[in-house]
DNA sequence: AGTCGTAACTCGTCAGGACAAGTGACGTCA
DNA sequence: TGACGTCACTTGTCCTGACGAGTTACGACT
């Protein structure tokens, strides 16, 4: 660096350069960055230092690096898909999420026992420990590429209960939720929304590319009586993929209000 | 490394063998790891082969660097906060998420004028570089440390037809839905979730710690022909706070349903 | 023409060394 | 007793050098 170093470690310099570049529009979204040995000779600094500068522009997910190719500019305009978080007794066949297009479930439905953690258990108001069915699932969303990882927590309480859920706990949510009004519950949800990094798993199998967190989504199903009774998380990369809500007021405009 | 080489590069052994000690429990939530000198003497490696393997971890979240004392097991136990997004009308004078735990400001209300960019602008059903009131907080929940980012646009035709809003486009949230409600507008609103890694002053102001994301809501409130009026956008750090929908069906368990 | 190997590029990994910067404990000195 | 400086520890930064691994294009061979 030949330039004053205003800031604090070289790298951080190399970094502030390459960043302000980009964003002035030298490199365009897409592009290829100079390679290491042209930034070496750029800045007059060692590989080290440029690695470091790559490597703190790829944690803000500015960059992508490919082996053997070189460094590019990480076009920030994908097609984004608005899954609107909503929900539908009509018991559709399909693993659809109400928005007309189509999931395509590429691993599962597997079905399997297992037994609540402190924080599943907490949520379905049980202890830890507790038997229930778990069924997860794959999903593909075809037009847009964004990748999802599913699944059901059924409590056993809650399956010995309604007519039929025993016998198909891979059935798909809403077809859940049609078994659950039918068996005279009035339901209601709610959900918490989580952002956080995915687990080594988590990213191979939702293919997420550097610096990309996961929105991570747990949805309880409850009767009137705030009982609950299952529990589903969804989990999909931030790439591609964004929630959609409807919030509306209550009639008397009260604090007890909201829905989306 | 004395060990089998499985996986792949050295440092992942190094990094997949400090995780599994990390969650076996070797060392617990909190405690410091070995120092980088005794990683390499207990690995037998070189030290940016240690350096790199930390590096691992970090991006996973799940250690944590103190420069000049060390390295920690990251506690996941944080206080978490649940911003439940539901809307009231009651035009509250305080900067409360109807949670009953209040925010402090410790920045702003700030209001300046400028211009739509084409992200906003779609959002408030504008074109680009239409002018409008823009007001950013930034909040601190006091119970929990959890901070975030708030930004309300309103555009100059909202502000002409509403009384009063033009003099106090600072007013919060819900004040400003009261005046929309006076002016004898239905509401309702969308809000979309993304995830996404904070900016460099981002990470600052929230205090973000490494490989924590962002949760970014955008929120359009509407009137019932869907012209939209105002745009919010909040930003807060994933690391203490997670965002809470509750959700209902409607009366004839359509496809239009949804609420939270 | 088509196939395949090689060569020249790219980034990834690993070693070893040196010094700077932040932290905390200890001992010295007023 | 109290304040302060030093020292031993930590991680941060930066260098040089080397080889491995993925990619691409070119050219020779079939």
């Amino acid at each position: 660096m030949a330039e004053i170093q205003r800031p604090g470690a070289l790298y951080q310099q190399v970094a502030a350069a390459i960043r302000e570049a980009i964003l002035s529009g030298e490199f365009e979204p897409g592009a290829p960055l100079p390679s290491e040995a042209q930034l070496i000779e750029r800045y007059k600094v060692s590989r080290p230092t440029v690695r470091n500068a790559i490597a703190a522009l790829r944690a803000e997910g500015l960059i992508e690096v490919k082996h053997g190719k070189g460094s590019f500019v990480r076009s920030s305009g994908l097609p984004v898909l608005t899954v609107e978080r909503r929900v539908s007794l009509s018991g559709a066949d399909q693993f659809t999420t109400a928005d007309g297009e189509t999931w395509k479930i590429v691993d599962g439905p597997s079905v399997y026992r297992t037994q609540t953690t402190a924080a599943t258990g907490s949520l379905l108001q049980l202890g830890e420990r507790e038997e229930v069915f778990g069924c997860d699932r794959t999903l593909l969303h075809q037009a847009t590429g964004a990748r999802a990882l599913h699944r059901t927590l059924i409590p056993f309480a809650t399956a010995d209960q309604v007519p039929g859920l025993a016998d198909s706990p891979d059935a798909e949510p809403e077809a859940i939720y049609g078994m659950l009004a039918n068996a005279g519950h009035e339901l209601w949800w709610h959900e918490t929304v989580r952002a956080r990094m995915p687990l080594p798993d988590e990213r191979s199998a939702l293919h997420l590319p550097d610096a990309t967190p996961v929105l991570h989504t747990t949805r309880t199903t409850h009767r009137l009586d705030r009982q609950a009774l299952i529990l589903e998380e969804l989990c999909l990369g931030a790439d591609r993929a964004q929630l959609g809500y409807r919030i509306t007021a209550d009639e008397d405009g009260n604090a007890r209000t909201a829905t989306a």
